[in-house]
RNA sequence: GGCUAUGUAGCUCAGCUGGUUAGAGCACACGACUCAUAAUCGUGGGGUCGUCGGUUCAAGUCCGACCAUAGCCA
């Protein structure tokens, strides 16, 4: 019996731009996509878009645009395009605006219009079209402007009274409850599950599930009548079925019933509450599984906000560290069952640490051994001994292992373990020491140890593929190994006597330095009274008082080595001298610091940069072309004296 | 207010069905090595396993209450 396994994410709404939200369920999507692939499942990855609703009918109102060329944008240009940079792996992309899926949730409409599960009724309420979906007065919070509205909306909601379509999830309520008790694992992690539990001990009601064309023009036509459209909600669900080209169909036969659904927790309801009972309704077979992941929070442990200054975003940080260590550090740094915090610092130090010191200079020195001591050649493997044993025993575990947690969605657990091995090869080197063996007339032990090097790498290489596709291949590419492996217990697959190629960085480190620049200008800003903030978060006066800022005078100043954005100044802050490290090195010499008087952060808690404990900061504007400008005093005063 | 989850070293987390002195990574200190991306390897400091009580020969691991945090519901 072959192992199949089918992966959705959600669908994305065009009314937003990708954020990393959409970029990490996408990627998680991805890996485990990627892993069963690698085991040898039969593997289908699907993502897409949302175009239709309310919410982009009044978008491409106020721009004056078409709605097709708008979610035409950013569905081709924003979530396609970028999926395609990234490189994803995803079989299929669907929109909801293409014939194959209007097609069939017309079709699905239809069958349960005939079989009385829909029916025509008159309702009024508060609709919100920040949710698109009618709320309780209940759910309401009073604003700052005394209007109210649904937390997160930007308009509050209207009253409306219409008549429209509704599909009888309530009776099938009590199904429900009994399918999620005889399934404790369809949705998973368990506390989701509880909760849709949680949901269902009252009565839910019907949805609606059509809008008037005479107010929404944009959305699927209900089929037997003109005059209204499919709620986007019921169309959007259906994306899942319509991909795999519905009932019949040969994709749909192998692959749905081993569905896994990834969603984020803001969605557990629509993918439970209404689809279960949709896809019973319709006679489908029901998912395999609901995978909730919590949310990513900013890297100070917040909800990611604009105004907060916390958010991260995906496509600059691709851009910046590449999309294997983006991927790397989400899926090290985040858990299913709670929120996560991540930034830019995370990923850096994952960067450095796991991905440059451990991995990739693990390669870099047996690539060099090699170099030296076998004249670029995989040599052959001789007897083991237990050491190598012992490696060799992990490396034939690791597969099964590494593909339960993954399957249990563990990620950061499965990474951790191969990372384990990895550091365990490292140990190995310290111990066998080669360039000792090197020295030997007998090299047998010697070319043993290199290949026994050699092969966990390789294997370290397939067990993380999933998580850093292109440089696992980019290893194998420099060790000179070639083909494609599968996620099994193997070892000895390298090939003696191939030819290694030329040794390069794998991941370059980072220069924690340059952060700190960065940070330093973002400060700047905020204390800067220049910079116009659109969306400034005030703060009180108390707040500003808990920052010291002093004016201090260079006393001396010079380069940090090996640091190319680095000065070291002494300065002196009335009868104090403090060292202060400072990122301005590009644009001011050390020469020129002497004798200048700054404003220093005098309470900012002390920081280690290389090697060197830089015991506050110093304040700099940056201007427009990205130069970075010192701020000082307007006129000659004492060191020493408080900046208010 | 109700329900659920979580609460283990400074930080992030692992500890399956209860069983010897509670673990890892990062950070920190010291030492070793030179093949390597100032990388690596070793050693060390640091924990009343949220609190209290219970079951048991034995509890971080089971039960109860409480506290804290988060989410969902109202």
């Amino acid at each position: 019996m072959e192992k199949t396994f089918y992966v959705t994410t959600p669908i994305y709404y065009v009314n937003d731009i990708p954020h990393l939200g959409h970029a990490y369920a996408t990627l998680v999507a991805d890996t485990l996509a990627r892993y069963h692939r690698l085991a040898g499942w039969n593997t289908y990855f699907l993502t897409g878009t949302d175009e239709h609703g309310e919410k982009i009918w009044k978008t491409v109102q106020q721009l004056g645009r078409t709605p097709k060329e708008y979610v035409d944008e950013i569905a081709e240009s924003g979530f396609k395009a970028l999926w395609q940079r990234w490189g994803l792996s995803n079989n299929d992309f669907i929109r909801t605006t293409e014939p194959r899926h209007i097609q069939y949730v017309q079709k699905i409409l239809q069958r349960l219009y005939d079989s009385g599960d829909i029916y025509f009724a008159e309702y009024e309420g508060l609709y919100s079209i920040g949710s698109e979906r009618y709320v309780t007065e209940k759910e309401l919070v009073e604003g700052a402007d005394g209007i109210k509205r649904l937390p997160g909306d930007r308009d509050p909601p209207e009253l409306r009274r219409e008549a429209n379509y509704f599909f009888k999830l309530e009776k099938y309520r009590p199904w429900l409850i009994e399918y999620l008790n005889e399934h404790p694992n369809l949705i998973e992690p368990v506390n989701y599950r509880n909760e849709v539990l949680e949901m269902l001990r009252e009565p839910i009601g019907d949805l609606s599930i059509s809008r008037p064309v005479a107010r929404l023009p944009w959305g699927i036509p209900i089929p037997w009548d003109e005059g209204d459209v499919t709620y986007v909600w019921f169309d959007a669900l259906l994306n899942y079925v319509s991909a795999l080209g519905g009932e019949g169909a040969e994709k749909f036969n192998t692959y749905w019933h081993k569905t896994w659904h990834l969603v984020g927790k803001d969605i557990l309801k629509t993918h439970s509450v209404f689809w279960l009972p949709m896809l019973k309704a319709a006679g489908l077979p029901l998912y395999e599984k609901l995978v909730v992941h919590a949310h990513i929070l900013g890297f100070d442990g917040r909800k990611m906000g604009k105004s907060l200054g916390n958010a991260v975003d995906p496509i600059e940080m691709e851009s910046r560290y590449g999309i294997d260590a983006l991927r790397y550090a989400l899926l090290r740094e985040t858990t299913f069952q709670a929120d996560s915090a991540f930034g830019e610092a995370i990923l850096v130090n994952r960067l450095n640490s796991d991905l440059a010191n451990d991995l990739g200079n693990l390669l870099s020195r047996v690539m060099s051994m090699l170099e030296k001591f076998t004249n670029s050649k995989i040599p052959v493997c001789n007897t083991l001994e237990a050491r190598e044993e012992s490696i060799k025993a992990a490396a034939l575990k690791l597969p099964e292992t590494i593909l339960d947690e993954i399957r249990g969605l563990r990620f950061h657990v499965a990474i951790e373990k191969i990372m384990e091995f990895v550091r365990d090869l490292n140990r190995y080197v310290a111990e066998s020491k080669p360039w000792d063996l090197a020295k030997l007339e007998d090299k047998t032990k010697l070319h043993t140890v290199l290949y026994t090097l050699v092969e966990g790498i390789r294997v370290a290489s397939v067990l993380l593929e999933p998580v850093i596709p292109n440089k696992a291949k980019e290893i194998r590419a420099q060790l000179g190994i070639e083909g494609d492996f599968v996620l099994e217990p193997a070892w000895g697959l390298t090939k003696s006597g191939s030819q290694v190629a030329p040794s390069t960085v794998l991941f370059p480190k980072v220069d924690i330095a340059t952060l700190e620049t960065k940070k330093e200008s973002v400060v700047t800003e905020v204390v800067s009274p220049v910079v116009e903030a659109p969306v400034q978060a005030f703060i009180g006066i108390e707040d500003f008082a808990k920052v010291q800022l002093k004016v201090a005078e260079v006393l001396s100043c010079e380069r940090v080595p090996k640091a190319d954005k680095l000065l070291n100044l002494t300065v002196a802050i009335g009868d104090e001298k403090r060292t202060i490290l400072s990122g301005i090195a590009e644009y001011y010499t050390a020469e020129e610091m002497v004798g200048k008087r700054v404003v220093v952060v005098y309470n900012l808690a002390p920081r280690k940069m290389r090697g060197i404990e830089s015991q506050g900061m110093i304040l700099a504007a940056t201007d427009e072309n990205g130069k970075v400008v010192i701020v000082s005093p307007e006129r000659l005063i004492p060191s020493g004296v408080e900046v208010r």
